[in-house]
DNA sequence: CGAGTTTGACCTGCGC
DNA sequence: GCGCAGGTCAAACTCG
């Protein structure tokens, strides 16, 4: 009996539950299924912002041509910019600021803590040859092979011919010709001013140190890295802190991979690129076309979907070719770049005041320097969408997807709109991307590293001029695409989220196919000793 | 034992 | 030509 009405309650329970359970599928069903429509929702709001993204970009670049075209009409004899031949040293400096009003020249040395958020290592990177963003992973190991052995010679060459997207050999065309005529002896260099605990910034690419020296006028060492990801990779790196303030590390990097950048490299990059040339154009003003197309340029390269920002970058109304600003900046004096050598400086620091450095800019005359602002309150909103933008790319890195990376997108979309309205909006993005930017020292490196890396390109195309001029284009597009520059690994402690999340691990990233796989995890980041820039060091 | 760091020596460019 | 400073080399050492 007691059997019998056990298995009847049974029974009843388990009809219940079966109840329970069906409905619990239609529920989920339901769900499912509005998840899917609003999915669908999504991609059509995607694909209309992608179709007005690229519609917007095609204008530009029209513009852009037009600009170019006006240019080279205006100048015909000039066969070197004004600016790069006139100055020995050219120092483009971006400012990533988390001021928001800090539109322009603020005292780079001033610069506040007011970010507090990196605690930790920054990291940049230099121009990548052989970049990413290609399909086939096969690619780069023989790149690779074949690269490893000279390091000079690599950096001078471009490397084989990757079909860049069209959009970028148009870019590029029309934006590095006029590039080319920077001083054939002038060697890119990348310098990061960032607030960084950690001993070294986290780029993704694998340091190696092979010296250190105590300069002049700084009692902090200056340690110098080496670029370990590929054999006979001629990236190097300087880290230094500055006197004036500890929490200050400032990154030179100089040379250009010779090898794929690890996809957190190239992601950030790519990421860093976009942000910087959307920020470009909001304040566009004082930043040298020339400079920001450039790092703009080898920014897209890395990824698709920057390139599109780097076509509006070109297409800003060419504010300066000729007004072209230049200033001295020297934030630090142990640092000050050596004549032959076409600087980029990179202040995330965030300077605390908009003034004091135009007082700085006579100081000194010998070097000149574009000055790129990001201006930048805080947010943390952007941040996390920035992240999982970040991700997404990671994901792809090596596909060339470029308008499906929403995050980028939304970037770009932004940057554009700004950019249609020039003055209204501007503040929005550039602070969106200025808290992207700051709050994230990861970011910050990508930035850095993919305009050394544009740099580091543009500088070995110089040297390659004259030589073949067939080629001329073939190996700027492929300087500016596939061979990212050297991405910037900001890697810092903080490196925080991008890093860690895609970064292989830091130690042990390796060439290529490792760059593929996501590592899990970044082993600590704290040993600022570490080597590995992944890791630690840098 | 190999990879990476340390550190003094060495090289090179520049100013006087 | 000399000295200085920045940058690099490489032997010795450390670590896993
Ligand atoms: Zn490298």
């Amino acid at each position: 009996m007691l059997a019998f009405k056990g298995a009847a309650v049974k029974e009843e329970v388990c009809a219940a539950d079966e109840r329970s359970v069906e409905v619990g599928k239609e529920e989920r069903l339901k769900n499912t299924k509005t998840e899917m429509d609003e999915m669908r929702e999504e991609n059509d709001r995607l694909k209309t912002i992608l179709a007005h993204i690229v519609k917007e970009y095609q204008h530009l670049q029209k513009q852009y041509f037009d600009i170019v075209q006006q240019e080279q009409s205006k100048r015909p004899l000039e066969t070197t910019n004004p600016s790069d031949v006139e100055e020995p040293d050219e120092l483009v400096s971006l400012s990533l600021g988390t001021s928001s009003t800090g539109q322009k020249k603020e005292d780079v040395i001033s610069t506040k803590k007011e970010r507090e958020e990196d605690g930790e290592g920054l990291t940049l990177g230099l121009g990548c040859r052989f970049e990413g963003t290609r399909k086939s992973p096969n690619e780069h190991e023989s790149n690779l092979c074949s690269d490893s052995s000279s390091e000079e010679a690599k950096e001078e060459e471009p490397g084989e011919p990757r079909p860049p997207t069209e959009i970028l050999m148009s870019l590029r065309t029309g934006g590095d010709d006029e590039v080319p005529q920077q001083l054939p002896a002038k060697k890119a260099r990348v310098t990061v001013r960032a607030r960084c605990d950690a001993p070294t910034m986290i780029d993704g690419c694998q340091w190696r140190k092979y010296g250190q020296k105590i300069a002049k006028g700084n009692p902090c060492p200056r340690a110098y890295y080496r670029c370990t990801v590929a054999a006979g990779c001629p990236v190097r790196k300087q880290v230094q802190r500055c006197a004036e303030d500890m929490s200050i590390l400032i990154t030179t990097y100089q040379g250009t991979h010779n090898h794929p950048l690890p996809i957190s490299a190239t992601a950030m990059a790519s990421t860093a690129a976009a942000a910087a040339a959307a920020s470009m154009h909001m304040s566009g003003s004082s930043a040298s076309e020339q400079g920001m197309g450039e790092a703009i340029g080898s920014l897209s390269s890395s990824s698709a979907a920057i390139t599109t920002l780097s076509g509006l970058n070109f297409g800003l109304p060419g504010s300066t070719l000729s007004a072209r600003q230049q200033s001295s900046y020297l934030p630090i004096p142990s640092l000050s770049p050596a004549s032959s050598y076409s600087t980029i400086t990179l202040d995330l620091t965030a300077p605390p005041s908009s003034t004091s450095q135009l007082s700085q800019l006579g100081r000194f005359p010998r070097y000149s320097s574009t000055r790129f602002n990001f201006p930048s309150s805080e947010s943390s909103t952007v941040r996390a969408s920035w992240s999982n933008g970040y991700l997404s790319n990671e994901s792809r890195a090596y596909h060339d997807t470029p308008s499906q990376d929403s995050f980028c997108q939304s970037i770009l979309q932004e940057a554009i709109d700004t950019t249609a309205a020039p003055a209204l909006n501007q503040h929005p993005l550039t602070d969106t991307i200025a808290k992207a930017i700051t709050s994230d020292p990861s970011f910050q490196s990508a930035v850095a590293a993919a305009i050394t890396s544009y740099v580091g390109a543009h500088g070995s195309r110089t040297g390659r001029e004259g030589v073949t001029h067939g080629l001329k284009l073939e190996d700027r597009l492929n300087s500016s695409v596939p061979h990212l520059p050297a991405a910037v690994p900001t890697a810092n402690a903080c490196a925080s989220s991008y890093i860690n999340r895609s970064n292989t691990s830091s130690s042990s990233q390796q060439p290529n196919s490792l760059f593929l796989q996501p590592s899990p995890s970044f082993p600590g980041s704290k040993n600022a000793s570490a080597n590995h820039d992944g890791g630690s060091i840098n």
